[in-house]
DNA sequence: TCAATGTCAACGAACGATCGTTTCAAATAA
DNA sequence: TTATTTGAAACGATCGTTCGTTGACATTGA
């Protein structure tokens, strides 16, 4: 399959991806040009040859660099999880114990990360399905601790009088999803910055956990 | 590709279809077949060999019913999205012209239909990027339209100060997306009605958009 | 200094398998 | 009968992947 979809699933435009060592040559070229391609047709949607192609290579020398198809993209996944996490861990570390503020920084770090990397989320998230048992496995355990962290959190927010919601874990999903479809639709050019759209998101948090005024 | 993934992008097991006419015979099974295929591996990800043999039909069945593979996703989309409109219509006509409950019934419909029918939801919404333009269209019209009605009811709670939120566009995508994410994790076996998913969600929608006890 | 050698990423071409789709005859329903 | 649906087989195209080779370049020995 070889035709652009003209209805697009990540508004972003350009493949972005973090610094990496390794950053040169074939590698980094097939990796963009995977990222970009998974975004917008999906893996089952891009084929080996399509990739080469928009990273002016040939299909060969993919499989230099990568022992497989599933391989791209489960380098992409790992890199976005990740990055993902790596926000996550600065964002607790430097924050106030007090379950407001720790909520605020985990739903700013969620929320920048997928309005900066937006097409590295679209694939983390919408593309993990396609990648088999064992290449996923690392992704599915770093989200499930994201989302345990998150719920212990709120939990504790409830216990101390900070947070009143009736189900906690509801509250988490909720949070947890609306940050995930920001990556979606999110672009700068849409006048707004990432930390605008995150702030608003942090106050959208507290109000669904129902944090007291500070 | 014939392999299922092991990490499932559809809590639900069943595929699950609203009442059609001609509901019987090739037509149908085939169209249950695609749904759970669909839902559980992508468009991408599935062979019309694949729906054939779920659906325990010859490949050349399915030509007799559908013009090509693309049409039968077509028609899933449209159903799910007709599903959907159905309810919002169904809503709107039935509650109260105050913001607070308009709010509360859309939220209600967008969310029980996520939980009711979560192949039909993620089918219509993950694979929508798959379709041509001409045959994705009408979709993308119809949640351009109920996108537009749910931003109208909140800037008029806004205006008529039952509602508080700096952003009204950033609380409905918030919403939007909050709903949209129930059809990946809904299950009956959770021990939790449709229904008191929806409450739930009300709840939240209530608070994001700052809603005054009533 | 300069040819000979070793290394390795990238290449063009091709593999068998599977893709979406078509043909057409047999079976079935009216 | 006639109209419709199904089945087995096959079409050319494209899939993920592999093959054997090329060419650029650093290292070597004289």
């Amino acid at each position: 399959m070889s035709k652009a979809s003209p209805h697009r699933r990540v508004a972003a435009e350009k493949p972005r991806l973090p610094e990496l060592p390794a950053r040169r040559g074939a590698y980094a070229v097939v990796l963009d040009a995977a990222l970009r391609l998974f975004a917008e047709r999906g893996y089952g949607g891009t084929s080996v040859r399509d990739i080469a192609t928009v990273a002016e290579v040939q299909p060969a020398t993919l499989y230099a660099h990568f022992p497989s198809k599933a391989h791209v993209l489960a380098e992409l996944v790992r890199i976005g999880h990740e990055v993902h996490q790596q926000r996550f861990r600065e964002a607790l570390l430097e924050v106030q114990p007090a379950p407001r503020l720790q909520l605020a920084a985990m739903v700013r770090a969620h929320v920048s990360m997928h309005a900066d990397y937006p097409m590295l989320a679209v694939v983390a998230n919408a593309e993990l399905h396609a990648l088999p048992a064992e290449l996923a496995a690392p992704a599915l355990q770093l989200r499930r601790e994201s989302e345990q962290l998150l719920l212990e959190i709120v939990e504790r927010g409830v216990r101390l009088g900070e947070f009143s919601v009736a189900q906690p874990w509801l509250a988490v999903a909720a949070i947890g999803s609306m940050g995930l479809r920001v990556a979606n639709w999110y672009t700068p050019d849409l006048g707004m910055s990432a930390d605008a759209v995150a702030d608003a998101y942090v106050e959208f948090a507290w109000r669904i956990v129902g944090a007291k005024p500070q």
